[in-house]
DNA sequence: TATTGTTATACTCTATAACTATA
DNA sequence: TATAGTTATAGAGTATAACAATA
């Protein structure tokens, strides 16, 4: 499990790796993405980030112009975040190229296989975990 | 399945936590266990371990008390580790724990199920990865 | 008083280069 | 010259505490 942890996480980042995106950089844009208007420190939550490691991370796509980060009008101690539209694009092109490579990774199994694969390990520590 | 790699690691940690074994120190123990005299440097190989890391690493059993560590006579460059008793001990009482916890992560599954996910998973990178 | 984001800081893990002693 | 282990060091990633602004 652990080595596929790791084939998987090199194969990320060969994948996406000339659009400078770090796994956990996808992963803010993508709970972005789904969310608009979430909270910085909602995201981290979700992605088990401490608000203290969110700051430089943020800034590192608002630098980057792939995210638009506003102070909410409802709580401005908080900041929205959403993607701009250049985040968006990004996105998806990375889902595209992941996708592409887990198709490869997953190649010597046939598709009724790969169903069952992803069956079996969503079911592991849904109840206990 | 970076989810559930965490999930595994995390389990492992309060599984042998209290034997104050991380997975990097499990790992290199139960690879001296099976190979008995085995050189410092290709213990790091085979867990992907520098060299220059491995130092502490072994530092730290040693000093444990769990590897013997002995200049080997036929290349007075490198170090020949065993396990000392109480090492071959902590191996066993980890690996012991160790299987009920994956035993209780994977309880959702019947045991066929199990082994049906344990062979899909050891198909996947084994030509390509 | 509690919470959001920030800063500073420390600790672990990992990676690289230069050193020693053997080969 | 090449290799095994060592040392020093630098860079990520992650964790905690203290602070300002806001609630």
């Amino acid at each position: 499990m652990r080595r596929l942890s790791t084939l998987f996480a090199t194969d990320f980042a060969s994948a996406v790796g000339d659009l400078g995106l770090r796994q956990v950089l996808f992963g803010i844009l993508s709970i972005v993405g789904g969310n608009p208007g979430i909270n910085q420190g909602e995201v981290g939550k979700a992605l088990g980030i401490q608000r203290a490691n969110m700051v430089s991370l943020v800034n590192e796509l608002v630098d980057r112009e792939l995210l638009d980060r506003r102070v909410a009008a409802e709580d401005r101690r908080a900041f929205e975040l959403r993607l701009t539209a250049a985040g968006e694009r990004c996105v998806d092109e990375a889902i595209g190229r992941i996708r592409q490579h887990e198709d490869k990774l997953l190649s010597d199994l046939s598709p009724p296989e790969r169903a069952k694969l992803i069956q079996l390990l969503s079911r592991i520590g849904a109840s206990g975990g």
